[in-house]
DNA sequence: GCTCGCTTCTTAATCAATTCAGAACTAGGG
DNA sequence: CCCTAGTTCTGAATTGATTAAGAAGCGAGC
């Protein structure tokens, strides 16, 4: 059976293919009864719609946008720090009638492809710390804009004051009276991070994403109160539940054991707070940990953070893409943050308090 | 400035269009030096590479998948029965280089058109329940797999035997002595289901969605163990934990109390732990609960209820659309449930166990 | 010298629509 | 009866690529 088209159509019915075009895609264009016939033996023949492909192409428009993650996708539904903004993005997509692309791949290769081929109006980059590929999307010369990093000129970004949020959270850990500080900080999975990537001194600092970011504002923090940061624990991890426990347990079992963990998201906090429950320390009378986000999940383990408008990320970040600014400079949109103190920090031990 | 297509660099550099494609599509087919100034020339215009909606035409392939909500498309980020869902999906779909496009719309009737214009090679249909999008998505003549719901003839279908499992959720409950049960139904935020939704003895029961399924696997149970449907109290509501909890608080401020709520998914469970948690009684003590899909945050919170293979339904519809099978016949997936046991039930007041 | 086969490149058809400019027809006003 | 305006439909160009078939050039084998 030969395929269904709108000449096929357009040949049954008796009239030409515009007239078919404008059945279903301007329907004012055409007498009413005609277009009844027309639909009804398009019904017939099972035509299953304008192709959406040739559609596009002919068009220019897409009605999609697509959102670029570094890591595999489906990290992108393990981590509610994405799914909160996807839902932010997702919800003024809707609104305007554009649909959401989930783009991931399995091996660093295949972005190359995958971003090439992607049937999209604009991109998303939600934070692709360590990736090299913001040039092959910028290189699509289609509207983009970065969330989190990288922050490239010329183009919208939307993110946070990482360094700074971190420092009030070390900053709030301090005050309290600790120094016996341990940090994490999070590394892409799949990144091609090298050795150094500790290394905050190294030129280009903050541009190196916000997992650094936030060390440096640790940094910051422990030096402004006295404490080297060289006498500071510092271990690294994924942002992976799992991984996340391994380098918990590295820090929690040091002698002598830290007072304090700086997480540098929830994620990794809660792997923490898991450790510190199987060894039987108590929080926040032994330990106290704070994260990073305020995840959901945060509020109802009581855990202490640095709070991030991570859906309203999402809404900031898609609104810049579908309604493009006329002004000639790129919009730079910084958000606030705030520190959430609940139940997982106090004193340290002996303080006296 | 012009638009860069294959025409301007075969102009620029003095050879054919087919050669200039195949120095991007298949390097095997030119001499290397060739292609390398293409390449160069390409470059130096600006070019973004293969138009993705062309080549999709030509090729008749767009290598990616669409799955398609019946809520808003932020629901798939909220619920966490969606996330595990699509985590498997986008697994299996990552792995053979193929993209996942999220279809959500914000009113019933812009699904139409959405559907209409996705450039997608296949469709997932995930629970659409009580929408009527089902013609609407086979008309486009595309692979689809639906899950959960509905089961349409010569369509492969991914899901459970949610009215045997949750008559087993039932059972549990009522084995452990419970006689004042209450249940909640859940019903699509944005379904248009009418108000003879409760009512089980409508003909086609068992085709009208999980939620049904999982109530008449409720009654199934209560008539088995002598307890007449009519004694139950039965209140409906949406997956939607704030919607939950008042239907939680109308439950539970009933006189007598239940002492024990089947709630159709953990989410609903959750709303009601919330609820009792305010009016200060006390589970298991007081009141048994059990939910329906053990989400991750089940087991943390202690939670009883019947657990599906979330993720795995998720990989085995990805498998369904993109190895379709050679078979005459539509596969038909019921995976396996088990009751998951934990600290939310316990035997009714007074039971003297 | 002729033929075969290989590499390298070109020609032209094809994918399935949208859209602009204009033609045919009708009706109304003067 | 003619002109204008409005409606309805058509013809042809356009969107940007892929691909099958074929041509040109060149070296090897007989």
């Amino acid at each position: 059976m030969e395929r269904v088209t709108l000449q096929t159509i357009a040949d049954r019915v008796g009239v030409s293919r515009t007239t078919v075009s404008n059945a279903f895609s301007r329907p004012d264009q055409l007498n009413e009864e005609l277009r009844r016939r027309i639909l009804q033996v398009a019904s017939e023949l099972g035509y299953p719609g304008p192709h959406p492909a040739a559609r596009t192409l002919r068009r220019g428009r897409a009605g999609v946008i697509g959102v670029i993650f570094t890591e595999a996708l489906s990290y992108a539904f393990a981590d509610s720090y994405a799914v909160g903004f996807l839902r932010g993005l997702a919800s003024v997509a809707e609104q305007s009638g554009t649909g959401v692309h989930l783009i991931g791949w399995p091996s660093p290769d295949a972005a190359e492809e995958v971003i090439g081929d992607a049937v999209v109006d604009g991109f998303c980059l939600f934070s692709p710390e360590g990736h090299p590929l913001v040039e092959t999307v910028l290189r699509r010369r289609l509207p983009v804009v970065t969330v989190d990093y990288p922050y490239v000129e010329g183009v919208p970004f939307v993110g946070i004051d990482d360094r700074t949020a971190a420092r009030r959270a070390a900053e709030h850990v301090l005050d309290l009276g600790h120094r016996r500080v341990a940090v994490l900080g999070v590394q892409p999975v799949a990144g091609r991070t090298n050795r150094d990537w500790l290394d905050l001194d190294r030129p280009g600092d903050l541009r190196f994403g916000a997992g650094r970011a936030r060390l440096a504002g640790y940094r910051d923090a422990c030096e402004a109160a006295g404490l080297a940061w060289s006498e500071v624990a510092v271990d690294r991890t994924a942002n992976d539940r799992e991984l996340a426990r391994q380098a918990a347990a590295r820090l929690l079992d040091r002698d002598p054991r830290p007072t304090a963990v700086l997480a540098p998201t929830d994620e990794v906090a809660f792997a923490v707070l898991d450790v510190a429950a199987q060894r039987g320390i108590e929080v926040p009378r032994d330990l106290s940990v704070i994260g990073f986000d305020d995840v959901p999940a945060a509020a109802p383990a009581g855990l202490t953070t640095v709070r991030q408008p991570i859906t309203e990320k999402g809404t900031t970040a898609g609104l810049l893409l579908l309604q493009p600014s006329r002004n000639d400079t790129a919009p730079c949109v910084l958000m606030d943050t705030d520190l959430i103190v609940r139940r997982t920090t106090a004193p340290p031990p002996g303080a006296g308090a």
